[in-house]
DNA sequence: CTCTTGACTGAGG
DNA sequence: GCCTCAGCCAAGA
């Protein structure tokens, strides 16, 4: 299909849609699987419109596995909780052992 | 149309 | 390894 036929925040929800369980990745990879290696910032922004859609938000985080996007949510720990209720070590708002748990989509897919 | 803001990232000191 | 600066692009006022 066309690029153009969906949206920059459709395409982010449909890789975030296809996060594995129990994994997680970087704005920064979702972009590059994009071709927009330099929109990472898009797409924390498609994520913050993604709310009330079935998209597994807390599955995304930065390059650094920090939870950055966490005060997005309704209560101060609630992504730090689904993450661990995947079986993802948070502390910190930081993902333990994420270069392990990381998924990118261009290598993945 | 212009300015500000932001769930980011990479480079430089 | 930590801190700071600049580039990036879209949406809202």
């Amino acid at each position: 299909m066309k690029p153009e036929t969906l949206n920059f925040f459709d395409k982010v929800y449909d890789i975030a849609r296809l996060i594995p369980y129990g994994r997680v990745t970087s704005y920064g990879a979702i972009a590059n699987y994009l071709g927009a290696k330099r929109s990472a910032r898009m797409v924390g922004y498609a994520m913050n419109a993604s709310e009330g859609k079935e998209v597994p938000a807390h599955r995304v985080v930065n390059r650094n596995g920090l939870l950055t996007g966490k005060h997005h949510f309704d209560g101060t720990n609630l992504m730090q909780q689904l993450l661990e209720n995947e079986g993802v070590k948070v502390v910190e708002n930081q993902v333990q052992d994420f270069d392990a748990l990381f998924w990118d989509p261009a290598k993945e897919l």
